[in-house]
DNA sequence: TATTGTTATACTCTATAACTATA
DNA sequence: TATAGTTATAGAGTATAACAATA
């Protein structure tokens, strides 16, 4: 809920720009690395990952939407590129026609192999250098908490799809 | 797979994870609040709150871009429309006849007002509403420092991020 | 009827390069 | 020459709504 007054102390409003110079920051360098090591966008990178962190290798299409933060259209569009370029492969799920089971091929795992290096490199330049494990550490605990206050947060306006447990 | 590379712990996995996922969602939840309440894409929003924060009320677009992270035709583009809406105006600079300089005009701060209650409603509902004060201080501690880091490495002009110096 | 996903479409945003003008 | 800014352009990404198919 909203306080009755809407207004920000100075060091709430230090966090809020800090976490938005930050974060616009890291994700323009990493875009940028992305698309040179692997020609990939960072949502294209993101469903990547997610397959191959995956132990079958493949999710259903609404997973990955609810995953990534995206219309399911953009996803659709995505997945096109992706698929185009023999990185995923999407076929109809077994138990629920509807579905679209999403899996990586080997294809796209080499392109995470040849792009992680760097991306990870890019990382430890801009965000982990400044840091001390414990900043680390603590970094990870308070947005970690903020994140499951987000998720658990029902979006205020139109939202119609519901997340499924996974 | 390639492991003599580079890699993060899980506690560096887990922040970096929990840190796009926030600013994402946060980042998601205020565009579309700025649209619905001001008609303001997030870019054109921090743009008028810089002006608006700033003594004079004015900047050179330099600054504006410096600031925002944005190449310079970007920063043009949305100049222009919010200059098309009446809520900045452009001038050339008395002193450097090249550079332009950014006023918001009354229109705009009008803007401003009515969008901010709204803004801080959702920073409070979806970020602040789970953090202590001492998370919130936390957080804008390390994510300061992170911030100058980041500023005091090269921009993302134009060389290709490498691991090795050059 | 509700859910899953695709398509059609229209739009916003962003970056690069070429350009003008001032210093 | 270097800097400040604009323009032209072109492409990527996104969301909405209509649609088809399955549950």
């Amino acid at each position: 809920m909203a306080k009755a007054h809407p207004s920000l102390d100075p060091t709430e409003l230090g966090a809020y720009f800090a976490l938005i110079e930050v974060s616009s920051l890291l994700r323009h360098s990493v875009e940028q690395q992305l698309r040179e090591a692997g020609d990939l966008s960072y949502v294209q990178f993101q469903l990547l990952a997610r397959l191959g962190d995956s132990p079958a290798g493949s999710h259903r299409m609404t997973d990955l939407a609810d995953g990534v933060v995206y219309s399911r259209s953009g996803l659709t569009y995505q997945a096109q590129l992706l698929e185009q370029r023999g990185l995923i492969t999407r076929t109809p799920s077994p138990n629920d026609e509807r579905s679209t089971s999403v899996s990586i091929t080997e294809a796209g795992r080499d392109v995470l192999t040849r792009v992680f290096p760097g991306h990870i490199a890019v990382l430890n330049e801009l965000l982990f250098e400044s840091l001390s494990p414990a900043d680390v550490s603590m970094l990870g605990d308070v947005l970690g908490r903020v994140r499951d206050h987000m998720r658990s947060t029902p979006p205020r306006s139109a939202a119609p799809r519901r997340r499924k447990t996974e």
